[in-house]
RNA sequence: GGGAAAUUAGCUCAGCUGGUUCAGAGCACCUCGUUUACACCGAGGGGGUCGGGGGUUCGAACCCCUCAUUUCCCACCA
């Protein structure tokens, strides 16, 4: 036989991809079936796959698969985000290294590149998935960012706006200066950063008697992690109970370095037992003081640029880094005699999730959405079961956000995404003011919403009505401007499952109809708000329904330290080195094997060995099976096994659909696993196994091909390759075009026989305990035994017997009514099994091994006769509970009085 | 600072409503094996007082309290 004795994935991934694409088996179309949808959780568009993708997509495409051969209408839609900051910044990072400045160049000619970068990366980590083998419906393919979904993303904006949603408002808002643009709260990452505290000393006014009586000066001392801010001081607050600080109420301060005066005010926001007692408040840079300063009316002084260097209002250390200007500032304040001292100390900055640089509080005008109203259904979704976290551990985490959810900042300071909807344009053509704003689609719309506002009359002009004249309109209508900025990333995101299915351009199509909820959506915890969260709100808002039924959490994916996988720790193994190295279906395998929902997984490639293992004992269980040769006139001498085996398959196929039903795959596929190489190959084919040379009968052929058949379409979700590579193999029967294992019927649950599985169990003791002998008595394999069983139980061995004696190799094997003197000796259940030895048994071992057992059964059947003697047992505990119990006495009472009587012959 | 979860064999984890599926699985480990599908293998085996301490109960890995450790989420203390 020349298959070869490894299986080799290289031979059959791509073919078989190919010819998956090439039959349509992934695409979907709207028919009279159930469907079965799940939208991808769009990767990046310039991403490239890594180990969480790998996994996120394994269990989709586990899910995905399993409902099609079970006859569902399943369709899996593919695609990928925009990512704006994140691709923004890796285009602005290309540019430079062409030497080209992002600021020397229009939108316009921005975006080109932004295009062109995305056409040349854009889609990799599509063709990466291929490799992982994810049936991906690849015809329906999106892109946040296409036609179709920019505009659901505008229509969007408008609806919310029109309802009160969406507003435009001047906020404290999280700066990231590296990436020059807001993010919104939950991208703002918190860390313990290692950091000093620094005593500051500001000189208290004089009063001019004071000074006329040369007083010296005096000071007060605040405590600032922050002391470049100094000059953006608008005030010094103190707590008004705080006893020490009584005499500076109503004082002034000098703001060291530029000597500018400001007021002490007093405010009980102020912890009296922190730091000095005394703080600095910087309205501009801080939420706190910002509110303090509004309820203190003072002023706010923005030291700043966009991108976190010093601005001319810090009047010194202008054009310096904030981090530089702080070691500097240190200095100066240091040599002015302002520092009284520096502590270490921790405590927590936000960083932007997406560049990393420490968030600078910054009051700017965006826009928001009002989430309050919005989040109330997607709560109640949560908590009333019409949508299901998985594992249900989230659901606190989630109530807790949303009960306490904030308004969205939507804007943001890029040009890679969609552009919001405002339109800017002078509210008077007479004099300066405000800008009016209206929200419209296009510029025509917004065009034409302009001269509608200008032709009413002027407001404010007196009894007659003014108008401003077409020349002035038109004129005005000129320099209309849209607004700068585009919406966050996220605003695409929340729409997928609508926008993906053209709900939104078209919303009574067929397609949203038919696949609309849908049904799981797989995807990592750290989004749960960010992106599960709001799709549920925007089902409810734009759809009036749920956007799916059962979220899937995967776990983080780990090293096997417990680290993150990140690029920086360089602990990230390629997906694609691994699937080259492993096979597709090995890493599938391993990557399933020991992730629960919701558990962290922690990665190792050993994991991925194990897969690759299991794949070459299938592959080899296959060669075996393939090699047999079919003699039609034999009898078939191996029912009981094939009825134990159809049992077997059955039972573990219960399991594995319940735990399926649990979304528990890690489970569901260990059981499969060793359904496979425990049951299958090393008992099942081992008791079916014709002798060396010998052929099979075709009774036993066929049902062993007919197991086999079953147990590839059983692993087919999660190792779709070898599956379709054997299903095709002509042991089976003669494949149609069309008949492939990905399309196959799932096998269903038919009856389990479970007094023969319980007879079995005993036997596979029995084989045991006969190869145990060999084992400790050195007797090789080879050399054939003969068995005598003394039955005390109501097993009928004889059907077992011809199995016992294959696998053990025993030569002759009978049923007998006394024990046999001198021979080793064994218990399975409450029979004895009698080897005869032709060396001399150890009689003084056996008995020792004998006593052992029975003090164990002593002991034992001691616990259980307290339990029984136990009245307040008996009265209370369940009558299943005592039926129990006496059985399990009247078993240990046989067994020992077994023991005993087989000591009694050894003494005798 | 608030909240949540976890802690079971060397590692990764099961253990559903307290009582034979109650101490389990996979991997790793040890011994033996060049048997004619597979050494990416086969046969057999060892290994845990279920984080510590209390309590409830006839009975606790499971329920309660407490301590410890770890992880995650949330939070504006300079």
């Amino acid at each position: 036989m020349s298959i070869s004795t490894k299986y080799n994935p290289a031979e059959t991934e791509d073919k078989w991809y190919s010819y998956w694409l090439s039959k349509k088996f992934f695409h979907s179309e709207p028919d009279e079936r159930e469907p079965y949808t799940i939208v991808i959780p769009p990767p990046n568009v310039t991403g490239v796959l890594h180990m969480g993708h790998m996994l996120n997509n394994t269990i989709q495409d586990v899910l995905i698969r399993k409902a099609r051969m079970q006859g569902k209408n399943a369709c899996w839609v593919p695609g990928t985000d925009h990512a704006s900051i994140a691709t923004e910044a890796k285009v602005v990072a290309m540019l430079k290294e062409k030497g080209i400045d992002k600021k020397d160049l229009s939108r316009e000619e921005f975006l080109s590149y932004a295009w062109e970068w995305k056409e040349k990366y854009g889609g990799i980590i599509l063709e990466q998935l291929k490799k992982l083998g994810a049936s991906c419906d690849w015809d329906r393919t999106r892109f946040t960012m296409e036609k179709d979904l920019s505009e659901a993303v505008i229509d969007a904006f408008i609806h919310l706006h029109k309802r009160e949603l969406i507003y435009r408002g001047k906020r404290m808002v999280n700066w990231d200066p590296k990436g020059m643009t807001t993010v919104s709260d939950e991208e703002v990452i918190r860390k313990e950063v290692n950091q000093k505290l620094y005593f500051i000393k500001y000189e208290i006014k004089r009063e001019r008697v004071d000074i006329l009586n040369s007083k010296p000066p005096t000071f007060l001392t605040v405590a600032t992690t922050r002391p470049e801010t100094i000059m953006a001081d608008a005030a010094i607050c103190i707590n008004p109970n705080d006893e020490r600080f009584k005499h500076l109420k109503g004082k002034m301060v000098y703001v060291p370095l530029v000597n500018r005066e400001i007021r002490i005010i007093q405010d009980e926001y102020v912890d009296i037992d922190f730091g000095t007692g005394c703080l600095k408040v910087t309205p501009a840079h801080d939420l706190n003081d910002y509110e303090l300063g509004v309820k203190h009316h003072l002023p706010v002084i923005d030291i700043l640029n966009d991108d976190g260097t010093l601005n001319e209002s810090a009047i010194i250390l202008v054009g310096e880094d904030r981090f530089v200007a702080r070691k500097k500032i240190a200095k100066m304040l240091e040599e002015a005699g302002h520092l009284e001292k520096v502590e270490d100390y921790k405590s927590q900055v936000g960083f932007s999730e997406r560049t990393d640089a420490a968030i600078e509080p910054k009051l700017s005008i965006q826009w928001f959405v009002k989430m309050k109203e919005l989040a109330q259904p997607a709560l109640a979704d949560v908590l009333n079961g019409e949508v299901n976290l998985i594992p249900n551990k989230f659901e606190n985490t989630y109530k807790h956000w949303m009960e306490n959810v904030r308004d969205w900042n939507i804007s943001r300071q890029l040009w890679w995404g969609q552009r919001i909807p405002a339109w800017y344009g002078p509210r008077s053509l007479m004099y300066d003011g405000p800008d009016h704003i209206e929200i419209a689609k296009t510029k025509k719309d917004a065009l034409e919403k302009f001269r509608e506002y200008y032709r009413r009359p002027i407001e404010h002009a007196g009894s007659d009505e003014i108008f401003y004249t077409e020349n002035q309109i038109s004129k005005a209508l000129d320099n209309i401007r849209q607004d700068d900025d585009v919406m966050d990333t996220w605003f695409s995101s929340w729409l997928w499952p609508i926008s993906v299915f053209d709900g939104f351009k078209n919303p009574d199509n067929k397609d949203i109809n038919y696949y609309y909820p849908t049904n799981d959506l797989v995807t990592a915890p750290e989004i749960l708000f960010f992106w599960v969260a709001r799709m549920i709100m925007a089902g409810h808002e734009f759809m009036g329904k749920k956007p799916f039924t059962n979220v899937y959490l995967t776990g983080i994916v780990r090293d096997k330290l417990g680290r993150k996988m990140s690029k920086s720790l360089g602990n990230s193994p390629d997906p694609i080195e691994l699937i080259g190295k492993y096979g597709a279906d090995a890493v599938r395998v391993g990557m399933l094997m020991s992730s629960p929902a919701g558990n962290d997984l922690m990665f190792d490639e050993s994991y991925c060995e194990q897969g690759r293992n299991f794949a070459n004992k299938i592959w080899n269980a296959f060669r075996l099976v393939k090699g047999w040769e079919v003699d039609e006139k034999l009898e078939n001498p191996n029912k009981q096994a094939i009825a134990w085996f159809e049992s077997r398959f059955n039972e573990a196929l219960i399991e594995i659909e319940a735990n399926f039903k649990q979304y528990r795959l890690s489970e569901a596929l260990l059981i499969t696993y060793k359904l496979v190489w425990d049951d299958f190959c090393a008992w099942y084919l081992e008791m079916v196994k014709p002798a060396y040379q010998q052929p099979i009968d075709k009774a036993s052929f066929d049902a062993t091909v007919g197991f086999f058949e079953k147990i590839i379409k059983l692993l087919h979700p999660n190792m779709p390759f070898i599956t379709e590579e054997l299903w095709h193999d002509d042991l089976f029967a003669a494949r149609g075009e069309m008949d492939c294992c990905i399309v196959a019927d799932f096998p269903k649950v038919e009856d389990v026989n479970e007094p023969l599985l319980k007879e079995a169990e005993v036997i596979k003791t029995v084989v045991a305990e006969i190869r145990n002998v060999r084992n400790q008595k050195q007797i090789s394999p080879k050399e054939e035994l003969s068995l005598s069983i003394k039955v005390n139980s109501h097993l009928n061995y004889s059907n077992w017997l011809t199995i016992i004696s294959k696998l053990a190799n025993v030569s002759t094997a009978e049923v007998v009514s006394d024990k046999l003197v001198g021979a080793t000796a064994f218990m399975a259940g409450k029979d004895e099994f009698f080897i005869p030895l032709t060396e001399n048994i150890d009689v003084e071992a056996e008995k020792i091994r004998l006593k052992t057992d029975l003090v164990y059964l002593q002991g034992f059947l001691k616990s259980v006769n307290a339990k029984l003697g136990n009245e307040r047992f008996v009265q209370n505990a369940k009558p299943e509970i005592i039926a129990n119990e006496r059985n399990k006495q009247a078993d240990a009472e046989a067994k020992i009085r077994i023991i005993e009587e087989s000591l009694g012959e050894l003494e005798g």
